[in-house]
DNA sequence: CCTTAGGTTCGACTTGCATCGTACCTCTTG
DNA sequence: CAAGAGGTACGATGCAAGTCGAACCTAAGG
């Protein structure tokens, strides 16, 4: 199961469920970001300053985290996310590499 | 631009809207239908018999028709679908090997 | 201790999408 | 020509999802 921020091991991982976060353009965009950064790059949510209200910013984190895309990182002042690379390209090989040739 | 039918070229597709339609489960399930029979296959909409209504069926063929998903051929009386399985593993590489996984 | 920065949660609104029934089209077959 | 099979088009409806503002939380730093 999920662990309490909602994390999903990479088997838990629905590609229904990861198509479906891909599939709007803000999040897609967002995670198009993160591959195009050095692979276990670590941002804040606001740092993408996505032109939509931050609690709408932080739903689309939440849903990409759901999904299993991102990992949120506590650092104490202020939360990151990363992209979980490694464990999307095992659970659903050639995923990233779509996005990234987008 | 699409021909009359709807049908995009390959470098028209939108990885996003492939990844819309591929969202839904009904349409997941034609997909994942048409990877279980061997290559080329051509299909009546009606025979997935999917648990809506006629016009409903119609509605998700069309979202995956303009998506470039599956191509329709008209045989005169019925028309039939066929997945463009070459055309998307050009331009998509690795996308239908994944819902295959699935 | 108060302020600020970064996120989350909640309720409300609004847009989008899946769904349906009905009507219509085309081709085949009796 | 009528009837039936297979699809499409259109308008209406209902639910899911995106959006927002306001209130709240935590940690850092003056």
């Amino acid at each position: 199961m999920p662990d309490e921020e909602g994390h999903p091991l990479p088997a838990e991982m629905d590609l229904r469920t990861v198509l479906h976060a891909l599939a709007d353009p803000l999040r897609f965009g967002v995670i198009a970001g993160f591959l195009r950064e050095a692979d276990g790059t670590e941002r804040t949510c606001a740092s993408f300053q996505l032109p939509v209200s931050k609690s709408t910013t932080s739903h689309h984190f939440k849903v990409m985290r759901e999904a299993g895309l991102l990992r949120m990182v506590d650092h104490g002042n202020s939360r990151t996310a990363v992209l979980r690379t490694k464990e999307l390209d095992a659970r659903f090989p050639g995923l990233l590499d779509l996005v990234r040739a987008e």
